[in-house]
RNA sequence: GCGGAUGUGGUGAAAUUGGUAUACACGCCAGACUUAGGAUCUGGUGCCGCAAGGCGUGGAGGUUCAAGUCCUCUCAUCCGCACCA
């Protein structure tokens, strides 16, 4: 029979939809893997990032399941978000007919891929249901004190309409439609994500491992914890007297409290508050003024570009000298990192340095180095030895911090403090197609929390989108409600959450059977069974948006008492991009290859094939027709060479002695291949290897005609095969083995016993020649025969050492 | 600047973790079968060299009987963060 894609693929596509195959056990005693794949955005259509995703976990999903475990793969749709949105401002349609409109082709394309997800757990993020349990957790995360709702200066997306939180800001730019943000003064829901900053950041440990140590690194830096001083400074009378008593002081924070001494000005955030009560109270000239507009109206990256400052006329005093200090704007000061104020030490810090040659400031040395001389052109940023600087003189640098912020907290004018680069996250979007906040603003109460009854608070449908303002607040009724503490007449919250929340527990959503899907997000039974996901895969881009919400959603739903672990993921596998002539594949670029092209041209097995065979899953995948053609070949010789097997409902006993060597060797290579399969699905991951394996094994039965060795071969092979070409495997399995093989197979040592060893024989490490002999010659005949063949190499020579690498070489050293 | 990774044939990539470098595949070359083939099958294919042989895992050193693998330095590329006090 020829190998025929279409017909193969359809047929056991069909049988497993009908059998239900894929479904977990509720059986519980017996051992488990919970294997996710990253859930699409329903954009449409899948791409080959997809098809590389779920190629991947699917893998991993067949292989367990043929292991006996009772496995966990399933899959959903993260459907909530502004695309939806924005195809509905375009096409005029409603977004939620056309979010599912293309859930249920992507889920066409799933199943034409022959992926072994769950069925009964499928969900969409934005089913009501889904969301009603959601909205009972940010209830619960509100009276915890978990989420809170603030006027805060916000990264605005002038395209999106909408905030973005700052993990969303990538370069400057929304991470979406790549527009400029600009900062925006507004009201906000915040998690306090912060209040986690230390357990996040510690916690890594345990991901160590299990993680990739790039995504560990990332989420460490973007935390971005650091110890130093925090003190006061204060002003001088004058000044105080023109700030009309209003401020004694301001707060700074330092890493290098050892360069105290060498402070001689300090900067404030053009937005900080001492700056903008000088605006509003006329202590400054209106040329200033407008300076100070100008420069925080300027982005950041912007700002990166060159120091500005402006000084402010007043003077503070130093802690330890009581000297005058100046006070100055500066536009390399970030408001919302410490307290937006700094104390300048330029000759010991870079940024200074270079605001102080500009503005003519005092350049205060108090460290030099241990040997050589200071040198005046540059900040002297090394350890080294302290001076001018009272008391502390002749100290190491680094070790006179632990000195002087004791200094400090003695005399109570500073603490040790730590900092993050870790801010709240942002919530709250003005948008329609998301999640409502379940709060309602009554006059009397201020904002109150709907009741856990009334939920889900969902989206009306009738609502008019026309990429101005916030639907929701546009709807003639819907935010109109009485307030749940007393009933009189209120305003529902019209923004919407961040679809990122949905996506932070969307993976114990799935522990949840359908017995109790309406009833209960989950229960802790399930929960216990199932988690922690034991392989998650998906994208880099993800190492800190979803990876890091998703573990602080873990320990709140553990401190909420829903859970009882720390971390969601034991492990991660970040598979590399799909690209094509060298770039990402992605439409704007127009070198996309559509998957359900290459199903219809050669089926599903030879899209998985040549995915999981040209590149190890971490790495990036380059596509290549070819190559794609050739994995096409290789599937047809496969079910070709099928036919030389005999039906059988068990492996074939063999006796390997009375073997031809022919057959000896394919044995050897059929079972070589198994071991690697066990290797790279329990540990290494590199597909690429164990499908070259079946390759060689394949080749080395194809050179002997014994009937049993095919059969023995084939059962073991498509075993190993089916988590990567399932169709073509399963279809040969029934056909030959009544799907007996698709079970752990056993590794049979006797084939790995060979009649006869080749060594190498090396002179001086070098590789000279090679002998062949028996697996039972002692050292000294070994050693023996591979001088005679070497013969040539080492005549007239004196041989210093022998050495005898069992089953792999001889190296003999000789003199010159 | 800080952090993380990666450098192996014409190409994608292997190498049992210190033991015969380039498995497997793509491409290319030759041959067979064909009216023909971009189908199929067989063989060849790291570089230099007629050969013997020499050289060869970004580069330079080092450790070792033995280095793609370990150490030191260095170069290049990719990714992330970035005026974070």
């Amino acid at each position: 029979m020829e190998y025929n894609s279409t017909t193969i693929e359809k047929k056991w596509q069909e049988h497993w939809a009908k059998n239900a195959s894929f479904e977990p056990t509720e059986d519980f005693s017996k051992e488990k893997k919970y294997i996710l794949s990253m859930f699409p955005f329903p954009s449409g259509r899948l791409h080959m990032g997809h098809v590389r995703n779920y190629s991947i976990s699917d893998a991993f999903a067949r292989y367990y399941r043929q292991q006996d475990f009772n496995v966990l793969h399933p899959i959903g749709f993260d459907s909530f978000g502004m695309p939806a949105e924005n195809a509905a401002i375009k096409n005029n349609a409603n977004p939620k007919t056309w979010t599912y409109d293309n859930i249920d082709y992507m889920k066409k394309e799933f199943a034409s891929l022959g992926f072994s997800f769950s069925k009964e757990r499928e969900l969409a993020t934005s089913d009501e249901l889904y969301t009603k349990f959601e909205q009972g957790f940010i209830i619960d995360m509100f009276e915890k004190g978990l989420l809170y709702r603030e006027k805060g200066l916000l990264n605005w997306c002038p395209n999106d309409q909408t905030v973005l939180a700052n993990e969303q800001v990538v370069d400057g730019c929304c991470w979406r439609c790549d527009t400029p943000i600009v900062k925006k003064d507004m009201n906000q829901y915040y998690f306090k994500i912060t209040k986690y900053a230390d357990e996040l950041l510690d916690d890594l440990k345990k991901l160590e491992g299990g993680w990739p140590k790039q995504v560990l690194t990332m989420q460490e830096n973007w935390i971005g914890k650091s110890n130093g001083l925090a003190f006061d400074l204060f002003f001088d009378s004058a000044s105080k007297e023109k700030l009309a008593n209003n401020f004694e002081s301001f707060d700074v924070f330092t890493t290098r409290s050892d360069t105290i001494y060498g402070v001689s000005y300090t900067a404030l955030a053009p937005e900080h508050s001492i700056v903008t009560y000088m605006i509003e109270n006329n202590l400054l000239s209106a040329e200033v003024i407008s300076q100070i507009k100008d420069m925080k109206s300027t982005s950041s990256i912007d700002r990166q570009k060159e120091k500005s400052g402006i000084s402010l006329g007043l003077d503070v005093l130093h802690p330890m000298t009581g000297k005058k200090v100046p006070v100055w704007i500066a536009n390399f000061v970030l408001m919302d990192y410490g307290s937006g104020a700094v104390m300048a030490v330029p000759a010991h810090d870079e940024r200074d340095f270079d605001f102080a040659k500009k503005y003519d400031l005092a350049i205060n040395a108090v460290i030099k180095p241990f040997e050589g001389e200071l040198s005046s052109d540059c900040a002297y940023t090394e350890v080294g030895e302290l001076f001018n600087s009272g008391e502390f003189d002749g100290l190491n640098s680094k070790k006179s911090q632990y000195n002087i912020i004791k200094y400090f907290e003695e005399k109570k004018i500073g603490k040790k403090t730590t900092n993050y680069k870790l801010k709240d996250w942002g919530v709250s979007r003005q948008r329609y197609w998301g999640a409502p906040i379940p709060f309602v603003h009554c006059d009397d109460c201020g904002l109150v929390m709907e009741k856990k009854e009334n939920l889900p608070i969902a989206i009306p449908e009738d609502i008019e989108i026309t990429g101005e303002g916030n639907p929701l607040d546009n709807h003639p009724t819907w935010k109109h409600c009485p307030c749940p503490t007393c009933g009189k007449d209120a305003v529902r919250e019209t923004d919407t959450m961040d679809t990122f929340v949905e996506s932070s527990w969307y993976f114990l959503r799935f522990c949840a059977s359908k017995q109790n899907w309406e009833k209960e997000a989950f229960s802790k039974e399930q929960i216990k069974y199932w988690m922690g996901v034991d392989q998650y895969i998906g994208g880099i881009e993800h190492a800190i948006l979803h990876l890091l919400y998703a573990r602080f959603f873990t320990k709140v739903f553990r401190d909420l008492g829903y859970i009882d672990f720390d971390e969601p993921f034991d492990n991660l596998l970040t598979q590399g991009m799909v690209l094509k002539d060298g770039a990402k594949m992605s439409k704007s670029k127009g070198n996309t290859v559509d998957p359900d092209a290459i199903i219809e041209k050669y089926g599903a097995d030879t899209a998985r094939l040549f995915i999981l065979f040209a590149a190890p899953p971490t790495q990036e995948l380059e596509w290549n027709d070819n190559a794609v053609e050739g994995a096409y070949k290789f599937i047809k010789r496969f079910f070709d060479r099928s036919s030389n097997i005999v039906k059988t409902q068990s492996i074939p006993l063999i006796d390997h002695s009375i073997l031809s060597k022919d057959e000896k060797y394919a044995r050897k290579k059929v079972y070589e291949a198994l071991v690697r399969a066990n290797d790279v699905y329990n540990e290494k991951y590199t597909f690429n290897t164990l499908i070259a394996g079946t390759m060689e094994a394949i080749n080395a039965l194809n050179v002997q005609s014994n009937s049993d060795v095919w059969s023995e071969g084939f059962w073991i092979l498509s075993s190993i095969m089916e988590p990567v070409i399932p169709h073509v495997c399963w279809d040969i399995s029934s056909e030959y083995f009544s799907l007996k093989n698709l079970t752990p197979q056993v590794v049979v040592q006797e084939v790995f016993v060979e009649d006869s060893i080749t060594l190498g024989v090396s002179i001086n490490g070098k590789r000279r020649t090679e002998i062949e002999v028996s697996p039972e010659t002692q050292k000294e005949d070994i050693i023996q025969s591979a001088k005679e063949a070497a013969s040539k190499w080492l005549e007239g020579k004196e041989i210093l050492k022998e050495i005898l690498v069992p089953k792999k070489l001889v190296n003999i050293v000789i003199k010159g």
